[in-house]
DNA sequence: GTGAAAGCGCTAACAT
DNA sequence: ATGTTAGCGCTTTCAC
């Protein structure tokens, strides 16, 4: 390439990114040269020299997860306007593959790592903020250690998910709980909690869905069992057992049962009745998770919790409750 | 981390990668050593010596289809098995993003590229192709100079699809069709002639998803206006708007109206009634994909392109017309 | 305005 | 069995 210009790797280095201190004519002769030979600088080599490669890496559990591509989307936007290029690591809902990907991003000097994934080890977490700016998103814990987190109010979404439909009369509200994650148990508690505060702690009924695969469809069914006349479910997904569960019993939705969701997924959107859901911001999650490693890159050392409130979106999946015969 | 443990950094290099030649005890040390101070060599350095990364890049244009990313999942199988990290870029449905993060793959001296995506122009791929094995899935055109396909028979699928309606005793059998892809314009060839095939050349009715993001929608409702008795959609979303607007009209599916889908993507599984869809091979397409870097890895050099057999899988959403009153 | 030289963190070929 | 050297493709001083 030097060559074909007649010039040093210097100049050629220099002329590509446009500094200044190259007269016209060679930097012409060599953007030439360049397009001619098809010519496009090494990430490798270059990344190893500056010590930074402006890429940003994503680590996901699920890539069949919409809020998680969603968040992604946020993250790719923001990256956009800093310059990054944003490379994404899939874990397959696998711990040990998690940390695999993770490690092979801090391996390639990415120069962020957002983790869009309630399943990383915290220890894996803390080891790879020891490399480079790590920041959570979507796991409502604080990590010690460098690891910034961004996320949604768990507690408070599902207080509004209860209020909303205890406004249109229900007492009979079921929750429709999820694994063991963190989210999952602050969105029960909140369930809780605004069932007590209503004085309906007497009406409270919770199933889990365990890890077993067909878990959602089981456990709404023994749900239903409990004949309430509304449902928060743990997130869209398992407002969609719910759904399915009521229309193989014959139950009307929202005639003879409310449902609520939370994450607003484009499932929500796209299941009949719509689903009311608890939507979180997730483009500016992405986004602020993107602010946080550059923030980090520029020098910032202690660590930064963001907590987003999330809205209540209504659709057509709740209403009053059947007045009863 | 050579001085850690006292040796040189060539042993360290060949102890970490278990080398024969490296004695028990030096080798005890060195990974002692790396233990204790978590050195993990750097991928960047050892890509620029070595020419190769072991890194093998997706190229997505949609995260949100579920076909995409189930063929992904086929490629990080075969990927793993092989020793490769799969990296995945993403193009949000943006022809100059994609072409962008196709540069920035290849500016990272991955070993492969996969290409999940039918928006990629051509020159962009055959100038790829120069600089990397690449592999285009699910995009039934041969390329010239150096690219490799691996497709579905869309027109086998398609006639598939119109054969089975057709034994249920339809005969006004419409066809939503997509926007102007090459797998749209060659499922829609399949059904014509499948159509022709069976002597119903004059019932024939076609409507076409545009670019409008609510296109789905109104081609459907258009298509449904003729009144037929079974729709062949070109894939599973669009299959999704024929039930929802049937739903709408208060059409009962399958009893007045029958529905196939394509892709029998985790959608046909989901939606109520259960779809019955054309499945293309998803995990052994992307498997194919990764062999076929292999083998440009290791010297061919003759264009491959293979193309697979779909299969219908029968739900829920496809029953005998109505017997008219 | 341009080139020569050093070095990023590794591996590979060649000593010893 | 271990160390030394050169060099991957770039950027970055520093001279000229």
């Amino acid at each position: 390439m030097a060559a074909e210009a007649g010039v040093s790797k210097s100049l050629v280095s220099l002329a590509l990114r446009g500094d200044a201190g190259v007269s016209e004519a060679t930097g012409a002769r060599i953007l030439a040269a360049a397009e001619r030979l098809g010519y496009r600088s090494n990430t490798l080599a270059r990344g190893l020299v500056q010590g930074r490669t402006m890429i940003l890496g994503v680590l996901l559990t699920d890539l069949a997860n919409p809020y998680h591509t969603e968040v992604v989307a946020g993250v790719e936007e923001a990256a956009d306007t800093g310059g990054f290029t944003v490379l994404m690591a899939h874990g397959r809902r696998d711990r040990a593959r998690l940390a695999h990907q993770l490690d092979a991003l801090l391996r390639l000097n990415v120069d962020g790592v957002v983790v869009v994934s309630s399943w990383v080890e915290p220890d894996a977490l803390a080891d790879a903020a020891r490399r480079a700016p790590v920041v959570m998103v979507g796991r409502p814990e604080r990590f010690t250690g460098g690891v910034d987190t961004v996320t949604n109010d768990d507690r408070a979404g599902a207080e509004a998910a209860v209020r909303h439909l205890a406004e249109l009369g229900h007492e009979r509200i079921a929750h429709l709980s999820g694994s063991r994650s963190p989210a999952s148990r602050t969105r029960r508690e909140g369930y809780g909690e605004a069932m007590g505060a209503l004085g309906l702690d007497r009406r409270v009924a919770v199933r889990e869905i365990g890890d077993d695969p067909r878990g959602g469809e089981r456990a709404a069914e023994a749900l239903l069992a409990a004949r309430p006349t509304a449902v928060f479910a743990v997130n869209d997904l398992a407002a969609l057992a719910v759904l399915d569960r009521a229309h193989a019993e014959g139950i009307a939705v929202p005639e003879e049962l409310s449902v609520v969701g939370y994450d607003n997924t484009a499932l929500a959107d796209t299941v009949r009745p719509r689903l009311t859901s608890v939507d979180q911001p997730r483009l500016v999650m992405g986004g602020l998770a993107v602010e946080m490693v550059v923030e980090r890159l520029s020098g910032r050392t202690e660590d930064r919790h963001e907590v987003l409130t999330p809205s209540l979106v209504i659709r057509a999946s709740t209403a009053r409750p059947a007045t009863e015969g």
